[in-house]
RNA sequence: GCCCCUAUAGCCCAAUCGGCAGAGGCAGUCGACUUAAAAUCGACUCAGUCUGGGUUCGAAUCCCAGUGGGGGCACCA
């Protein structure tokens, strides 16, 4: 393969060697069968086809080949898989615009996005390809549905939920950002009651919880703590009120049963089935009252009802509840601050250590009474909140609290809970910010729900063995978004003949959150082309769970939370022996331009096609992992892809002197020949490689590659020549290591030096700990912090020899002239460390 | 308001355990090659680590308090 050798780098043609060569070879399918090599699943997450491949990609498959390429460089058997995300909104949005079918247009970017990939070059293996929106994958979407529904976690519901007026679809909570409005089309979000599906997974938040401490160390901390706020555990205690006039008592959830005391007023959620029923017992204008405040509560945009420093308002019920601990009779009202969907919907007031609740009594005029007496830093009793508007939330002792009274607040908690649970009006508890999911949409382009409904209401789920349940085509559907199903217009599609009962059913109009699709797929890559399961649960014990992941951080809460619940669901079916999907995580930062993300509206856009045809796969990629650290946006005003390009003719232009320096006796060099310090060198970057990778610093790895680079460079030119064994030596060491990202010039360094590709599959040396351990070590001596000397002694030195070295220094005894030696610190080889004083 | 991350040359970034602040790159300056330019090659310049305390023989690194930047959650009881 030496015969192509030509006099300059040029990145096309190289790209053109080897690309048929690579088709060819296939050199990243793995079997199913037991090799003896330990193995890796190596996963980046996979594309949705919104078009072309972009800059964002460029960087995420860059990184993810990265650590893929590693581990085969390793000598691992590693799984590096592709597929598509490919059902969703956009796809159905384009077809509405363009009047095509949405399948076409997915299945034409998808196209797209495949050939730029093969240009790109990510080792994927692309024997085990998947597309969400095949009927042999969503297929199993509704196995897994069934299995949910089976399990009963996956239930129906009526409930108020996110609505996109845009989209015309229900959200999840996921969905909906912090200002209100979709994450997809950017509208407003409004609030709607309906029936819906929902996965229970608030059944799982304590494991989802706790289970991300034993990821500690494999995932970045941002995306723990964002979990972990966003499942949003607190704990407390369920206090239950008698209310006048009902039977039933009344259940409010507390982080501060210390207070309960001080409760002087409930409030109940206004939009709660509490509320409604308070309300129709009450007088006529109560009612009236109550149903103008609600109907204003419900037309605020979910903006204005946040706004914390919002004035509290609210509408008393003409209800009184019972104090379970002092049999205190308190008015009941029903305000916006407390919400339906948290806790009870229903809340103790405890204006007198809550803010919020003080600032609601001040406003209608109830009563404040201090059940913790809180002192500032001096030791005096804070001023009373009904006269300076500011709730005690510290730390103090009980007062007007009978039994707790004296008590710290930690250790009231804990016996009002006692004192609750031995009269059976409360218990410790526990409430998650965490809500179940909601995954029906609206739409057309998903998996359809296998539920069919009878005329009376009822349901039964589709026989396993009738799945899948296809999509209807599309053509003669109204897809336009309408608040409803486009699915339930297919009336062919939709109504269907119980063949036992004769009876008419009708299908379930809704399509799955794509999230579902994109919730296990990593399983379904063990075996994309199993026609009988979802996966195999024997190949998912080998492989699984998945040692590297790698995406963006975009999908730290959403697809990663889910992704991790239905394989928890999985574990307790006894279809997974592991509990936790992703046993590592690489998140990467944005690409960005002048310091902002990139768009199209803002013409700010560094276009990937553009910037693969002028630099080359190779620079591209050396150009994103050199940029810094992974996990960092990366500006691309401040990165330079002629650098990189120049590094890689530099590097390139390595193997091809050795090339011409002739074959010789080069091949047969037996590791103790040639250019000792360049061998030094080269060892030393086998040596620190692999931790390097390990630790994602693949911006430190390229810096060493350039090091290593100019240092043969500088053999080359100088006495040792380019026929030296050495030479040789680093050239192969660079090509595998530079293989990780500029696959194309590493191969073709790797021809140049007379291997058989692919160096991709060529397994690192092991570095001559020999070679490794320096003979001379240079002593830093400082006395009182200052550098006074460096001593050059042999490696081998004694503490004790190198003492009296640095005693002898002749600057050392200079900076000593008149002082008395502290302390004397040997710390062989780096350091020597003398403090002294005036004598 | 609560929680998390972060700060090192003009710029992007390195610095295993606390041990000489600099590996690499960009930009810049000078030189070689060239009729000239580009490309290429070579050389050089540049900070004492955001601020203030503390621990230590020794701190970019550990601790405390700030400031700037980024992110998550938020009328969540």
């Amino acid at each position: 393969m030496t015969e192509q050798l030509s006099d300059s780098y040029d990145f096309r043609a190289i790209q053109d060697r080897w690309l048929p060569v690579w088709d060819e070879l296939r050199p990243f399918e793995v079997g199913s069968e037991e090799t003896g090599r330990p193995r890796k699943y190596v996963l980046d997450m996979f594309p949705y086809p919104s078009g072309d491949l972009h800059m964002g990609h460029a960087e995420a498959f860059c990184f993810g080949d990265v650590l893929a390429r590693y581990w085969r460089g390793r000598g691992y058997d590693v799984l590096h898989p592709i597929g598509w995300d490919s059902f969703g909104l956009p796809a159905e949005n384009a077809a509405i615009k363009r009047g095509v079918d949405p399948r076409e247009w997915t299945y034409a970017n998808i196209d797209q996005q495949k050939s730029s990939f093969r240009l790109y070059a990510p080792s994927f293996d692309w024997s085990r390809v998947l597309h969400t929106s095949d009927p042999e994958y969503y297929r199993w979407n509704q196995w897994l549905f069934l299995k949910m529904y089976e399990k009963g976690l996956a239930y129906r519901k009526a409930s108020w939920v996110n609505w996109d007026p845009e989209d015309q679809t229900v959200l999840a909570n996921e969905q909906v950002l912090p200002d209100g409005t979709s994450e997809r089309s950017g509208a407003m979000v409004v609030k709607k009651k309906l029936t819906q599906w929902y996965f229970r997974i608030t059944d799982y938040a304590d494991r989802l919880l706790d289970d991300l401490d034993a990821l500690e160390d494999t995932w970045p901390s941002k995306v723990l703590n964002m979990q972990r706020n966003w499942i949003g555990r607190s704990r407390g205690a369920e206090v239950e009120f008698e209310i006048e006039g009902r039977d039933a008592r009344v259940p409010v959830f507390t982080t501060r049963p210390d207070t309960l005391h001080g409760a002087t007023f409930m409030v109940v959620a206004p939009d709660s089935d509490l509320a409604a029923e308070l309300a129709a017992g009450a007088s006529e204008e109560v009612r009236a009252q109550f149903q103008s405040y609600l109907e204003q509560a419900q037309q605020q945009s979910e903006i204005e009802r946040q706004s914390a420093d919002r004035e509290k308002t609210g509408v008393f019920l003409d209800h009184f509840a019972v104090n379970p601990v002092n049999g205190e009779r308190i008015p009941v009202w029903a305000a916006d601050y407390v919400l339906a969907d948290y806790g009870h919907g229903a809340i103790m007031a405890v204006p007198a250590h809550d803010q919020r609740d003080l600032d609601f009594a001040r406003k209608y005029d109830l009563p404040v009474r201090v059940v913790l007496d809180v002192r500032d830093a001096d030791g005096e009793t804070l001023p009373d909140p009904a006269e300076s508007g500011i709730a005690l939330t510290g730390d103090g002792t009980l007062v007007n609290s009978g039994e707790l009274d004296g008590l710290s607040k930690t250790d009231a908690i804990g016996r009002a809970i006692e004192v609750l649970e031995g009269r059976g009006t409360g218990r410790a508890s526990t409430t998650y910010r965490l809500r179940d999911w909601l995954i029906s949409r609206q739409r057309y382009w998903g998996t359809p729900i296998p539920i069919l409904h009878g005329a009376d209401g009822s349901m039964r789920p589709v026989a396993e063995t009738e799945l899948p349940v296809e999509l209807p085509p599309s053509a003669g559907l109204d897809l336009k978004p309408k608040g409803t199903s486009p699915l339930g217009g297919a009336t062919k599609w939709a109504t269907v003949t119980d063949p036992a009962t004769g009876e008419t059913l009708s299908r379930d109009p809704d399509t799955m959150d794509t999230f579902v699709d994109s919730s296990w797929y990593y399983l379904r890559f063990l075996a994309a082309n199993d026609g009988t399961q979802a996966f195999d649960p024997e190949q998912a014990k080998q492989w699984g769970p998945i040692d590297q992941y790698a995406g963006g951080v975009e999908h730290a809460i959403l697809h990663l939370l889910y992704s991790r619940f239905i394989t928890k669901v999985l574990h307790d079916l006894g279809y997974l022996d592991f509990e936790e999907p992703f046993t590592a995580l690489l998140n990467q930062g944005m690409v960005l331009l002048d310091g902002a993300k990139m768009s199209k509206s803002k013409g700010n856009l560094v276009e990937f096609a553009s910037e693969l045809r002028d630099h080359g796969a190779d620079a591209l990629r050396v150009t994103l992992a050199f940029a810094g650290p992974p996990e960092d946006d990366i500006d691309w005003a401040d990165v330079s892809v002629q650098g990189s390009a120049k590094f890689l003719a530099r590097a390139w232009r390595i193997a091809r002197d050795v090339a011409e320096a002739g074959e010789g006796d080069s091949a047969s060099h037996d590791g103790s020949s040639g250019d000792v310090a360049l061998r030094r060198h080269t060892h030393r970057l086998l040596a620190d490689a692999p931790g390097l990778v390990e630790a994602y610093k693949f911006n430190v790895v390229v810096a060493r590659l350039m090091e290593q680079v100019n240092v043969t460079r500088k053999a080359i030119d100088g006495a040792t020549g380019s026929a030296d064994p050495a030479v040789r030596e680093s050239a192969e060491a660079i090509a595998m290591i530079l293989s990780l990202f500029a696959p194309y010039a590493a191969e073709d360094m790797w021809a140049m030096l007379g291997h058989e590709p692919t160096v991709a599959l060529a397994v690192w040396p092991e570095p001559d700990p020999a070679l490794l351990v320096e003979d001379e070590i240079t002593l830093v001596v400082q006395v009182d912090g200052k550098v006074r000397d460096r001593l050059t002694l042999p490696a081998s030195v004694s503490e004790a020899d190198a003492e009296a070295a640095a005693r002898a220094s002749e600057s050392v005894q200079r900076a000593l002239e008149g002082r008395e030696v502290v302390k004397f610190i040997v710390r062989v080889p780096k350091i020597i460390s003398i403090a002294s004083k005036p004598a």
